[in-house]
DNA sequence: ATCATTCATTGGTCAATACCAAATGAAACT
DNA sequence: AGTTTCATTTGGTATTGACCAATGAATGAT
C-alpha cells in the first residue's frame, strides 16, 4: 500500500492490534514487521503515539557550505529550527581534546532541533571555544552557526572533518526527536577548523535514519592526496 | 561486558536460550534486547550461528581515491575481495538511464564481496557500460576497479556522485553476507564519471552497518559552488 | 471560556510455549 | 582418510495473554 501510493507519507497507520485482526497474526508479529519496516526507511513512529508513514527523504550534503535551512528550502521543503538549551560550561577532558583547548576552559553548548515539514529529523550538540566568539549565546541561535561565526567574529569555516556512522537513539536524543529509544539513526560528528587551521566547533548530530540521502559528489586527482 | 572488554571483538555470545535463564527473561525479551544492541552496533549475527561481539569500525572514505584495499591495509587490518559473478546482460530501463546508454544496450555486472579480517562487511554490485570497456571481464576482477579501468581502458574517473542512507538488508544482500533479512545496513551508490563526464560505472554497495565509521574531510569554499 | 480530571486508546514491555530450518559436530560408513 | 548420515544445537518465526505508561479526547469543575 504504501509503495502503491495508497497510504499517502506522513499518514498514521491502523493500530497495532487492528493490523494484527486484519491480517490474523499476533501482535507481537505484527510489531516485528512493522519494526522491520521501520529499519527499512518507510514507516517511522511517535512514541506512543502511532505509526506513519515515512515522507520522502531530503538529500543533504554535509560537506557542502550550503546550511540545513537553505538546502532544504531548496528541495522544496520547510525547515525549522528551535533552540533546545544554550549553556556555559567548563570543557571536560574529552571535550578539550576535541577543541584542543585546556580541560575547564570556558565551553558554550548549544542544543538545537532541526525539523523538516514540521517533523523533527536532526538533533544537534554544538561546542563551541568560548575564547573564539565571546557572547554568542546572547546572539540569534536559530540561524546559520555559519553567517554567525563570519559576521560576529571574522571565522571561516575553512576545513570540516565528518565522521558518520549508523547507530540507534539513547535516551536523550530519542526524546527530543519524539522518537522511541532504539529507533535507528544516523550519528554524524564534526569538526571545524578556521582559516588559521585552529579547531573551533565540534558537533554531534543525530538524525532519523529514514529522513536524509546523504549526497556527496567528488572531483578527483585534481589535487594530491591530502594526509590525514 | 563489552564496553568493559571483557568480552573480546569477534567473540561468541552465549545462546539466547542461555542468556534467557542467567538473566531470568524470556527468550523474546532476550533478543529484542540483542537487536537492540545490534542496532546500536556493538554486536551482529550471523545467520543461525549465533551473535557476536562487532570488532572495532574501519573508517572508510568514499570520495577518496584509495582503493578498499588499500585503504584497510592502511588500518592494520587485512581486506579480501571474492568475485561472486560477472554477466554481460542487456541494459534494463532502468540501469540505462543511470549509465545514459540505450535500453538492450550490453552491460557488465559484477558482484564482489568486501571483507576485513575474514568478516564480510560489504557487497557489491558494479554496473558498467561494455562498450567503454571491452573485454573486462576477462581481466581479474578481485582488484582495484579504479586501476584496472585506468591501465587497460584508460580510463581516468574524474567525478564520482555518491548517495548513502541507512536501510535494512533484503534478500539478496543478507545471504551474500551471510546475515539475516532485515538487519541494519547502509546502502551506498555511486555513479563514475570518466574525464569525458561520460557515465562510466553505476555501483551498488550494502555495507553491514556495525563495520564502518564513514569520514570525510572537506576544504570550504574554495571552488565556486557546483551547481547540483 | 478555561482549566483540571478521567478514561479509553495505543504503543512498550514481558512471560511462557511451540515449531521450523539452518548449522554443527559426532558417529557411521565407504 | 574422506564422505555421508543424523541427532543436537541454535537462531528464526509465531501465538496467546497480560500489564504498564503515555496520549488524547471527553467530561466535569471553576
Amino acid at each position: 500500500m504504501i509503495e502503491a501510493q495508497t497510504l499517502a507519507p506522513g499518514s498514521k497507520l491502523p493500530p497495532e492490534r487492528t493490523l494484527a485482526e486484519e491480517f490474523e497474526i499476533s501482535r507481537v508479529t505484527v510489531r516485528q514487521a512493522l519494526i522491520r519496516m521501520e529499519a527499512e526507511g518507510l514507516i517511522f513512529r511517535e512514541e506512543r503515539r502511532g505509526w506513519f508513514v515515512s515522507p520522502p527523504r531530503i538529500r543533504y550534503d554535509p560537506t557542502a557550505n550550503t546550511s540545513f535551512t537553505e538546502s532544504i528550502t531548496k528541495q522544496g521543503r520547510v525547515a525549522g529550527t528551535t533552540v533546545l538549551s544554550k549553556q556555559q560550561v567548563a570543557a571536560s577532558k574529552w571535550i578539550s581534546n576535541l577543541l584542543r583547548c585546556a580541560v575547564g576552559a570556558p565551553i558554550f553548548i548549544i542544543s538545537r532541533l532541526r525539523s523538516v515539514d514540521g517533523r523533527a529529523v536532526m538533533v544537534e550538540q554544538i561546542h563551541v571555544n568560548a575564547k573564539r566568539c565571546p557572547g554568542l549565546l546572547d546572539y540569534p541561535l536559530d540561524q546559520s552557526m555559519t553567517d554567525l561565526m563570519l559576521e560576529k567574529f571574522g571565522i571561516i569555516e575553512h576545513r570540516t572533518q565528518i565522521s558518520m556512522r549508523p547507530t540507534a537513539l539513547s535516551d536523550q536524543p530519542a526524546k527530543a526527536l519524539g522518537a522511541s529509544v532504539g529507533t535507528p539513526s544516523l550519528y554524524l560528528s564534526r569538526t571545524i577548523l578556521d582559516q588559521l587551521k585552529e579547531v573551533i566547533e565540534f558537533d554531534h548530530e543525530f538524525w532519523r535514519h529514514d529522513a536524509i540521502d546523504i549526497c556527496v559528489s567528488t572531483v578527483g586527482k585534481l589535487e594530491e592526496e591530502t594526509n590525514r
